[in-house]
DNA sequence: ATTGCTATTGATAATAATATCAATTAGAAG
DNA sequence: CTTCTAATTGATATTATTATCAATAGCAAT
């Protein structure tokens, strides 16, 4: 909450607009807790915002993204999906029963930086989907 | 080429069919040697296979992605990309100038061991995506 | 409160990808 | 070589996403 205030405010003297869709569109997210495809949040939007259009959806979630206040994600259900960039983390995803966990941003560090050293790319991914088998389905 | 080979007679076994299309495509993406979009490998295709439709390109890009024989990349343009799943490696992105470097899967191993022991989960991504910055853009 | 600039939206079209289903055909068996 | 069966294709429709551009509206300055 305070972080995504302190992020408006940040926004708002980077000469962008906080327009009733795009604080709609973080109300949602932020209210909805876990993933929400672009149709379920356009869905839900519309509701206070008759005129809204599913393209101001994209172009909102992809904004939202790129300024880092919302992470997207392809979880393989075709549809990507967006969750509120609160706690940074990435997922594992089961190949076979289609089950889900997450892991720690930390554990990935190590190798940021093992990146880094070899390549000299500085990496910023922060939500990254890695595939493979759950302990039930190896 | 003898790994494509046995690859191929494996499907077979298993009760998939070597169409026409699918050995097109295949040939398409070994010729190729890089990244190729879905419509780029219809425009070829269609050269030699006057019926073919988009849907069976997509179609079977998806099927010999889960088949193992090819690998399919976001690579930030929209399209995702294909090609032939020699040699397992992963890709690094810059988010400013579009730059691409590639990745050893060596450097993820250990990575891909210690999400084991802490998740159980076996992870077997073979070709994932970095975003980050280049050293000419940072 | 009014004005002006320009970021953003809505409307629309274009592109990307998937789903459905009847017709075709690869490949096994006789 | 012919037949049979189920996997695959093509045709089509639907869904997902991005691009274009004129009209709208945030918000800074007056």
């Amino acid at each position: 909450m305070t972080c995504t205030k302190h992020n408006l405010s940040r926004l708002r003297s980077e000469g962008y607009r906080l327009t009733p869709q795009r604080l709609a569109i973080l109300e949602i997210l932020h209210k909805s807790g876990g993933h929400s495809t672009p149709t379920e949040i356009y869905q839900v939007a519309r509701e206070t915002l008759p005129g809204l259009t599913e393209a101001t959806v994209y172009r909102t979630l992809n904004f939202l993204t790129e300024q880092g206040l919302v992470l997207a994600a392809h979880v393989g259900s075709g549809q990507l999906v967006y969750e509120i960039a609160e706690r940074i983390h990435h997922h594992l995803i089961c190949r076979n029963c289609g089950d889900t966990g997450e892991i720690e941003h930390e554990i990935l560090e190590e190798l940021y930086k093992k990146f880094q050293t070899e390549t000299g790319y500085i990496i910023d991914s922060t939500h990254l989907t890695f595939f493979g088998l759950c302990p039930k389905c190896q």
